[in-house]
DNA sequence: CCACAATGTTGTCAAGGACAACTTCCTGCG
DNA sequence: CGCAGGAAGTTGTCCTTGACAACATTGTGG
């Protein structure tokens, strides 16, 4: 039972485990690999061996949380029943959770995405957003979103909920609103798209 | 006609033009005061003078932005004529021109808002914000939206806004999609709300 | 069982933020 | 005037951090 063994087992996923939770409470900016070393009680040279640099870390957050997000919306979507507006509805809310239960770390998941040679991360951040893709689709299927391009329609509704977000973690709307604003978001975006089916 | 005179002048806006443009290019992790003193020809120690750490130099930015901000959407209403349709377009795409010309300007103002002790930048956000609600409130008074609440109306329409602004310093839509994709977002929501109303 | 790779550690450098002591300049008031 | 006091800048220092290199330990496949 040593006391602390020379190899730390998983030391890749303690520092993202502490990164994450360090991003949650006191933001991306505050972040530091020597704290995060110290936390998960190791030197200040081990991360290196896991993340070259601090971008590099900030890069595997960012993939961990695609993952994350999408296997939320995967539960979300699939606990719903098979009815399409509880379906749109879970899916939303559960966007939604993510975002304001994590605001620094979507930040840093959109931020991350489009630097170039970020190909993992689009790569799973297309996985991700194919979950509400799914949604989409089947909403035009049934006939309650207007027909074409699902991506078109997609980012009209897709827009519309990462709005919700962002004036959530912005502080302008107090999370009471919220079900209020989502249900108002999206009975507006369903009338919007009816009228045009 | 000295060189360099001991006093600046003005300091303190040389420095927020400065750090606005690192924001801007290098975003808000890269800001540096030492570098920013340097860039502007002045000691490292000088910024203090004017702001006191560096969350107080990127509050000001913040409150700049929100200042900016209010007089592009100020001009974009004023100069859009008098109908309801095409001010809620120009006041949009204003909107969005900010958005995606200074993304983490943006970011930093949302981010910074809410923290305590933010009173001036909350003032500064209520009144660039009531410009975008002049806009809805007229919209109510001829029919073109539901009635009620401004706020209420409000905030669906600014989530929409906000959330095109968010795909586009994403990359999730090209810079080519933004017209196609603002004009079916603002029908959308048109739909949505003649529907209602 | 031993060479080699993987993982950690220690030491160092340069850069930056915060702070204090000191200097230069300006302004108002006698 | 002229000079006292404050505003604005400068210099020097301490501490933390990210990056890097040299070295130490461990675990593993031949």
């Amino acid at each position: 039972m040593p006391e602390r063994p020379y190899h730390h087992g998983n030391l890749r996923r303690a520092l993202l485990d502490a990164a994450e939770r360090t991003v949650r409470e006191r933001g991306v900016g505050e972040l530091s690999l020597r704290e995060l070393a110290r936390d998960v009680g190791v030197s200040h040279g081990a991360p290196r061996r896991h993340f070259p640099d601090r971008q590099a870390l900030l890069d595997a957050l960012a993939q961990s949380g695609f993952e994350r997000l999408r296997t939320e919306l995967r539960a979300a979507v699939d606990g719903a029943g098979d009815a399409f507006e509880p379906r749109l509805h879970a899916t939303a809310a559960a966007y939604i959770r993510f975002a304001t239960a994590d605001p620094a770390l979507l930040e840093l998941m959109f931020t991350v995405k489009h630097r170039e040679g970020a190909g993992d991360l689009q790569e799973a951040a297309d996985r991700t957003f194919a979950v509400m893709m799914e949604v989409v689709v089947q909403g035009q299927a049934e006939g309650h979103l207007e027909p074409g391009d699902p991506e078109r329609v997609g980012l009209v509704l897709f827009a519309t909920i990462q709005g919700i977000a962002a004036l959530l973690t912005g502080g302008m709307v107090a999370p009471e609103q919220l079900d209020e604003l989502l249900s108002d978001s999206i009975a507006h975006f369903l009338r919007g798209s009816r009228a045009a089916a």
